[in-house]
DNA sequence: CAATATTATGAGCAATAGCTCAGCTCTTCG
DNA sequence: CGAAGAGCTGAGCTATTGCTCATAATATTG
């Protein structure tokens, strides 16, 4: 009743069952559409085209078009499942079964649909919101990870924290590559050779420190 | 003198020394600006602007936007100077170092401009040709280091195809990542660290295989 | 079955970008 | 000097895109 000229986030809350099917159509269009054209030409219209929905309607549930990838992305971090370190075997012996286990993790989360991912964080124009919360997740997960090094007992590399961001960066950033190229390479044998990598790297060894 | 109807390059070649001074100040202005604004963003007004020169100068020397990005990516492809395998020690026990120069060879040849450079690979529209000139060199360099990991005697990776696909991946975009972001680490602590890494791995140890 | 709230529609506006072209200025050279 | 061609100019055309709004359709409620 009071201020009459809100209108910041357009919609509310969807009311109605109808409201939340065309939520989820424009959402999965929008993945669609921004995976095969990209984020800058992958326009308004084609999305709301491609849901089967008017232009109109679109914007009645997404105030602007940076906001239904800002959506996008915050659902692919939400759905993210990496396993904990309280899942994982920390007994001597076990490293590279448990690099491994990170390893697939990684892979196992980028294999929906790599080349939106790939669009979401590197062509995408992300608002300093969402780009904080992509590093606040990031930071997690390397606290994570070296939380993981500093509690097994094979791990031998001295510098923890370096450590912890270079194998975050690298298993994840491989995959990256990895997912979106026309694979160069089977992934079972890249999968094993970075996990050997990692594995190799954090045991130490008696020719670098 | 024959048909009257070409124009699919503008301008075939410049006669005078003005001429190579304009196309030097809009190259040099193409990279200030997409580097600021990223590609979309970096307009071509804003870019004859910044060049001083008008923008149907603009398109005299270049025959669309693509054009310029595509010059610049080539430009920097050409200048990208690797040690060469000749050049390296290949006499046992000097693995290690062997390792740092290479690490160290991609962060050089990223330190001039990291983020037009991460623009030009990661926000253009490449064409199909440009495509092909950039996977063209990346495999060179992948069997270059094939290949110098086949002489060394210190190595002990038996899939060497992979090893090096790996090896130059994980060098090539942790140097990226590691100069365009805010550094979280120093950079002689990452360097340091990768160089271990990609060391141990390829001297292999008793407890992956 | 109204009355009201919610959702859907799509023509079209405003802004912006890439790019053209008719004509100008400057350089070169006999 | 002066003519011819190389190089430069920038208003503005064309096309496209994000997005609005008046209106209609559908759902809900009393």
């Amino acid at each position: 009743m009071p201020s009459a000229d809100r209108r910041l986030q357009p919609r509310r809350e969807p009311r109605q069952v109808r409201a939340e099917l065309t939520r989820e159509r424009i959402l999965a269009a929008a993945a669609h559409i921004f995976s095969e054209y990209g984020y800058a030409a992958g326009t308004t219209n084609r999305i709301a085209e491609r849901a089967r929905i008017s232009i109109g309607s679109l914007y009645q549930y997404f105030p602007n078009k940076d906001a239904i990838l800002a959506a996008l992305l915050v659902r692919h971090i939400d759905r993210g499942t990496w396993t904990q370190a309280d899942e994982l075997d920390l007994s001597p012996g076990t490293l590279a079964a448990t690099v491994r286990a990170l390893v697939r993790d990684a892979i196992d989360n980028h294999s929906e649909d790599p080349q939106l991912l790939r669009i979401m964080i590197e062509e995408a124009p992300l608002s300093q919101e969402l780009l904080d919360t992509v590093d606040r997740h990031g930071k997690q997960r390397v606290a994570q990870i070296r939380d993981l090094l500093a509690r097994h007992p094979d791990v031998r590399v001295t510098d923890l924290d370096t450590a912890a961001e270079l194998i975050v960066l690298t298993v994840e950033i491989n995959t990256h590559k990895l997912m979106a190229d026309p694979r160069p390479i089977p992934v079972e044998r890249f999968e094993r050779e970075l996990a050997n990598m990692v594995t190799r790297y954090l045991h130490g060894d008696r020719h670098t420190e």
